[in-house]
DNA sequence: AGCTCTTATGAATCATTGA
DNA sequence: GTCAATGATTCATAAGAGC
């Protein structure tokens, strides 16, 4: 098993890489901003121009039967929601993509909040993309522990239960497991129910570690090849690493990539490797230069 | 109260009906098929042409402050969602609406099933819109239980309680439960927990009255009217009336509207009145001549 | 170990204020 | 005016402390 971390531009660092290489890609992207400065802060009205080059990178180093999953829910800009996301699967289709799934990751914890026209935001999306209609799935790899007794309860039952019910799926460690043992299998559904990560020590993660696991689980086999390229601080590494996948993780900031190869190191101990690649910051900061040359110029292991 | 049902098309019998009269639009979409005998069998690609100018009439006839809600879902076509959703998204935009949200129903017991690339799909859409960003929403009439609280309470009570609890808070989407627990209740979010309903027959999308209640009492006020242009198997008038609202309920369909009518008749009992009345069939046939001398010509009052 | 209680916190929005 | 920053609002969860 191996990790890689690049810092750059996932636009020009995706360059270096071979043709359909990677047999998933699961990302989030990093969030839509009306102001300049602030990190990943694309305005709403120009995500899709942004995003398109990016995502006919991904599509080259992404394997034929692979699969790419992309997290996000767009903004509320003056009151409404934005429609950057849907017209970026628009945009994405006239790529070549095929619109397989829109999964949905219920927010158990969603951020508080009180506004006159709408209520707390409690679910994301997870949209589904392959290059071909016949992709790698391995369903039984998520099934859902199920018996008589919790069948009956979640057709009557309320909010409480499914709470209950998916702690136990998550990732295997479910305080109720117990009540699972030796109960029959069944296939999930595509709505997804995890607690956004609350952790009090800083490193906010944006999402679950159990959320790329799962699809992880759902699209690749061990020994497999997985992409994040806005890993920000590397959950989806962590997750691939976890379930023996190779993982490479690509982001612009230095400061995640650190905290990046700091979580993996945690995770993996001393068996596998970790390697670090920079990029020049010129890079990032737009020179004049080519990045091209950049990459080969300033390339660097570090770990 | 009162509730009316007309026969026909929405986009003839609502040309009939003054400009900003009603409160509430909530309709579930008839099925996009490619199959066209099947009822409201409108192929996918057309889906958008076919919907907008009915929109156009469910724009005149809502009050400013309104809402409209629209409960779909977009088919699989070729192993690949369809886009005919979300094309109707930004159509609609362009067409004056407001996008406000996007408020997610999770069918708890979603129908059985198993495909190769694909799992159940659990969930609907119920995009809200509107025509002013300031629009009526009376945020405390959907208050639920405090999670805790419930938490802390299930647990402590019986197999048997659980059922009983539950089975009587279907009624009232938890308000029995609110009784119970006095105090502590807090706002929902955006997305809805609940069963599909398997009781009727020969209708094949159904939702559950509490979906069409939970809108109603959200942003409407007893006294006020609520409009289902493809009204079914009367659903949403049922809801309507519990509320105390009136309704008016349109369908193309003869047997649907005796359905509805039958329904609705079951639900009110002796103190409110339910008028049905019929377009001329020759409407739904696509006569020569116009809808409006047939609107005005076939009206005949029923009971 | 378990259990209860307390507390920090999270890819949020809206209204208001200030430049 | 337009744009940016600040304050008010709010709740499920996990970690940590105490017993």
């Amino acid at each position: 098993m191996k990790a890689t971390l690049y810092q750059g531009d996932c636009l020009e660092v995706l360059k270096h890489m071979p043709d359909e290489s990677v047999d998933l890609i699961f990302t989030s992207l990093p969030y839509a901003d009306r102001r300049k400065n602030v990190y990943g802060g694309v305005h709403p009205d120009h995500y899709v121009e942004w995003f398109l080059p990016r995502a006919r990178e991904f599509y080259r180093v992404l394997k034929e039967d692979g699969s790419f999953v992309l997290n996000i829910k767009e903004r509320v800009v003056e009151g409404e929601r934005h429609t950057y996301v849907i017209e970026l699967i628009l945009a994405l289709k006239k790529q070549g993509w095929l619109w397989v799934e829109e999964y949905i990751w219920h927010k158990k914890n969603c951020y508080p909040g009180k506004w006159p026209n709408r209520f707390r935001d409690a679910w994301e999306r997870l949209l589904h993309f392959t290059k071909s209609k016949k992709f790698k799935m391995f369903q039984e790899e998520v099934m859902v522990p199920i018996g008589d007794w919790s069948e009956k309860r979640l057709s009557k039952l309320g909010q409480k239960d499914l709470v209950r019910l998916n702690s136990a799926s998550r990732s295997g460690f479910g305080k109720r497991i117990a009540n699972w043992l030796g109960k029959e299998l069944v296939y999930p559904t595509n709505v997804l129910h995890l607690p956004t990560e609350c952790t009090l020590k800083g490193h906010s993660a944006v999402f679950p570690v159990e959320l790329p696991q799962w699809f992880i689980k759902l699209f690749t086999q061990s020994g497999d090849t997985v992409l994040d390229p806005f890993v920000g601080s590397g959950t989806t590494c962590v997750a691939s690493l976890r379930l023996g996948r190779n993982c490479i993780g690509i982001d612009i900031k230095r400061e995640y990539i650190d905290l990046a190869e700091e979580r993996i190191k945690k995770e993996v101990g001393t068996l596998m490797q970790v390697q670090v690649i920079e990029v020049g910051r010129e890079v990032n900061k737009g020179s004049s230069k080519s990045s091209l040359d950049y990459f080969a110029g300033n390339m660097a292991l570090r770990s």
